[in-house]
DNA sequence: TTCGTTGTGATGATTATAGTTACAACACGT
DNA sequence: ACGTGTTGTAACTATAATCATCACAACGAA
């Protein structure tokens, strides 16, 4: 099974409102960007909003960034939309038998492993601070502008 | 969303014929400590054989480790159950939008930083084998049974 | 040849994802 | 005060994965 796109949808939405913060960024114009539905936008947007990571005002419409880029991390996107509850990236089987050996102790060694695992992946998106993606995404957009029209 | 309890079940599967060597290992007997129903025994048991992690013997029944268990890491047995397609731990959003700056360059980076944190988290698995694994499930067995009798 | 077992197809219940429609609540400009 | 455009949510749908279970043919050894 796979991480859900909520994640990466929350991600491209901070990078829009960051990179083009003049914009009136309605949940249709960001849908357009991220090639979905406007009510999914709404969705993740909520829960970056709970997360304290982006304001959204309702009426009026639009959303902004609520921190610094400096001041999010990946992880606090990842937590924010809420793909793995935490400490869960790995299912356990439920009923390992309690009268086999085996089957009463291998849940705690392996939580263990598995934890272990899912700290160093949640580690890696730990020191990946939303200001470095966009300083690379940034550049990637240069870049590709100066490849077409040189001056 | 979680990773498949097959993955698991593997490993409680591996653990059970590594340390109970003498029995009969018939998918009923695993599934009796597991706590499932043998035909999903025999369905992880079938990846772990394709996997040349395990033998099974087909009419009589039966299953043996096919390995040395410092030859299996956990990795293997990740591998081997297929819980995760390769390189695919994170689901990308599918239809960023080209015309959009953003939309057009937003997945090489991100797939980039999804990227470093499932090699991290592989990682992990990989740098433990099932004798680790093992050894500590055998020491946590040994302790409770001394706590229960002390000689 | 019989018996226990494996391998596998089929089915069903449950759960999550992701898209869509619909609409009340809301904010702002006029 | 009103109209317009937007948000927040509920509801519904389609799709897919998981896990348990039944059923049964193929297989192996006594």
């Amino acid at each position: 099974m796979q991480i859900s796109s909520r994640f990466s949808i929350g991600v491209h939405i901070l990078s829009l409102l960051a990179i083009q913060p003049q914009d009136h960024h309605t949940s249709e114009w960001l849908a357009g960007s991220v090639g979905t539905n406007p009510v999914v936008i709404r969705r993740v947007l909520g829960h970056l909003k709970k997360a304290g990571l982006a304001n959204v005002k309702a009426g009026s419409g639009g959303a902004t960034l609520a921190r610094e880029l400096d001041d999010i991390t990946l992880l606090d996107v990842y937590r924010a939309v809420d793909v793995v509850e935490e400490g869960r990236l790995f299912h356990m089987h439920e009923q390992p038998n309690p009268a086999c050996p085996v089957g009463a102790n291998i849940e705690q060694v392996l939580r263990l492993m598995m934890f272990k695992a899912q700290a160093a992946m949640e580690g890696v998106l730990a020191a990946v601070t939303m200001r470095e993606l966009v300083d690379v995404l940034a550049r990637e957009i240069e870049e590709k502008r100066a490849a077409i029209s040189p001056k």
